[in-house]
DNA sequence: CTACCAGTTCAAGTCGACTTGAGGTCAAGA
DNA sequence: TCTTGACCTCAAGTCGACTTGAACTGGTAG
């Protein structure tokens, strides 16, 4: 097996050093040794890396996403606790789809301003339904 | 048509009222004017705050979404600026559900770690294709 | 052997999106 | 008229996810 260094790893991913390291830290992903001072990667952390940042783009927290796989592969949260991030996910995926047909309504429709457009203002109730769980998280006030 | 004090509007939306004001002075929507000092919104604005946060959830920044909704309903984005938006939306749905596809793969899958799994790998692969142009811009070298 | 330089640590800084706190205002009810 | 209390402004603080900078280390090439 081949050990990668940490640019190498950077180069192949487009992730940034720092962040790598960032990602080590909280837990993420492990290095598997150093030589001298420099972490050595397997292989595998490209694909762990990439999948940290589909999850990030989904919204995840990077505590979120270590429950979800685990640096070694192993999940934290349950099977039940799994699916039900992944529940959030169709809800968000469905939110999302109602968000794209806005503004692709929004491109297309002639009238002046899109919020006296009944149709755009019937995509916006349907849309607006349903969030997620995570989403409920945000809007709580902030215990500090 | 009837007035809506702040309080109300956060009420009825479940949006933090500090949060309405940034948005306000951000510019994304737009109170009518004031009695006395208190701001006083159109009921329109109720849906325009159910937009911001699908935004928001989508991954928007409040300046994206200024641009692409605008406080008056008039985007600031062209057509094509708005497809493209969406065209991001599109990749970004799909990338959500390779990762719901992942998520149920990791709750399901008795292999002891899912980077072991062959199946999972691909499920990686396949899912890490394609990036919007916005998930570029953050991982740029911050300008600052 | 020594210099080089990619990589390291740790603390501090940045950025977006709000939140919080202190002190002020004013329409409305007693 | 006087007092509330909801709302106001403005500055400063917070939170997550990194980034940046300064000072340091240690294989490797010359």
């Amino acid at each position: 097996m081949k050990f990668l260094d940490i640019s190498e790893v950077s180069k192949q991913t487009g992730v940034a050093a720092s962040a790598i390291r960032h990602y080590e830290e909280k837990g993420l992903i492990t290095s598997l040794g150093r030589r001298g001072l420099k972490r050595l990667f397997a292989a595998g952390v490209l694909d762990q890396l990439a999948l940290i940042s589909l999850g990030r783009d989904a919204g995840f927290s990077l505590d979120e996403i270590r429950d979800m796989f685990g640096a070694d592969g192993l999940p934290a949260l349950s099977r039940a606790g799994l699916h039900l991030k992944a529940d959030d996910l169709d809800r968000q995926i469905e939110r999302l789809s109602g968000l794209r047909d806005m503004i692709r309504h929004v491109a297309d429709c002639p009238a002046p301003s899109h919020m006296e457009c009944p149709k755009f203002r019937q995509l916006i109730r349907i849309s607006t339904r349903r969030k997620r769980s995570r989403q409920e998280k945000r809007a709580l006030p902030g215990r500090s």
